[in-house]
DNA sequence: AAGATAGTATACCGATCGTTCTATCTACAA
DNA sequence: TTGTAGATAGAACGATCGGTATACTATCTT
């Protein structure tokens, strides 16, 4: 509690409570329970409930960001296993006993007007993680990066989402499966350990 | 309006206000001002609420399943060009003007307890809609029929979310370019009016 | 010692939520 | 004509929603 200021543990308070029961469905006095908080400390951080989701919302996108850059940077091999580390990565989520599908595809699904803030704070995580999934490509060595990235987000996506739909485990292996196909089909070489996993 | 009944009025705008506007946030007002019906009416054949939202979520799978079964009949070609007739219906679909993403993603995304009736119902359809897939992809000759269904699966289920994050365009593209390869790669045919489209 | 800072406690506001009750109107049978 | 069943309109329920007001208490700086 020491180091935690009031606004800290009200966003991840929030952050948890938004993700797993969702936004609309989640109140106000929920969050500041969770926190241990008062109201009037919520509202002094933030003026109404839409300015915390939206903080939530960034905040989560700059943990997701920051989170997987470090871990594919830490993933062994060339640069094509590194992307295929994104696999492993998604696997871990997947697998977590709080996993409830992607937290931004559940944002938008609450808010699909696309002016609204909270909509256009989830494209944009969407749209970094994109721009960051095609570096990734282009530095691989891939014929078309861009097609690639966008390929390979769709099966990291549609694999989030399936999972939290039908809670298979194969899916996620399945995808992963596409991914070397059409990693390979691009030109770029993977590792011996990363064909065999 | 003649010949419709309260009950299929209040389905049809319950069906429209959930999937635009999420669940939560649509409240029963909305829903029965909408369908120009009393409440009392809405009680009458719905218990609860819930009991209307399982009824929509239910309605919709089946008008998915019976449409995409049509179209896919009436798609020209063999059974591999059968199967990518999925993305035609896709780019329709996320093309059309009043497209929100995936109403079962969105309905889970709302109701990530598995065991509730709502989250149980869209799990139900995605099993359905990933059984006829299978089916196609064993009548096209696919090496591994259960594999290639979970990866047309992600496939198109990535490509719709994707398409409601960022509204790009270019994204159902990416899929049905990765569905060829993945298609091809099992041994399945496509005709040459699929492959120049 | 004085004052700012950060947070607590709680009572309250109007609006809306899902749901139920009641009074009224209508249609048809006896 | 009267009785009755069913639909309708709308008031009202308690609960909860997001948000505000007022008053109090530590803690730390200067």
């Amino acid at each position: 509690m020491a180091g935690k200021g009031a606004k800290d543990k009200l966003l991840e308070a929030a952050k948890e409570l938004f993700y797993t029961g969702g936004i609309h469905a989640t109140g106000i006095d929920k969050v500041i329970e969770t926190a241990g908080v008062t109201r009037m400390t919520l509202y002094k951080y933030f003026p109404s409930k839409d300015d915390l989701i939206l903080a939530v919302v960034e905040l989560k996108s700059r943990e997701v960001l920051e989170q997987t850059r470090m871990r594919v940077d830490a993933a062994p091999g060339n640069a094509g296993d590194k992307i295929m580390a994104l696999f492993k990565i998604l696997q871990q989520f997947t697998d977590d006993a709080g996993f409830c599908g992607c937290p931004f595809t559940n944002a938008v699904a609450e808010y699909s007007d696309p002016s609204h803030p909270v909509h256009a704070a989830a494209a944009k995580h969407t749209e970094a993680a994109r721009g960051y999934l095609t570096e990734l490509c282009r530095s691989a060595g891939a014929k078309e990066p861009d097609l690639l990235a966008d390929q390979l987000s769709i099966l990291l996506k549609g694999a989030v989402v399936l999972k939290a739909l039908e809670g298979s485990c194969q899916v996620v292996r399945a995808a992963r499966a596409a991914a070397v196909v059409l990693i390979t089909a691009q030109g770029v070489e993977l590792s011996e350990e990363t064909l065999g996993a």
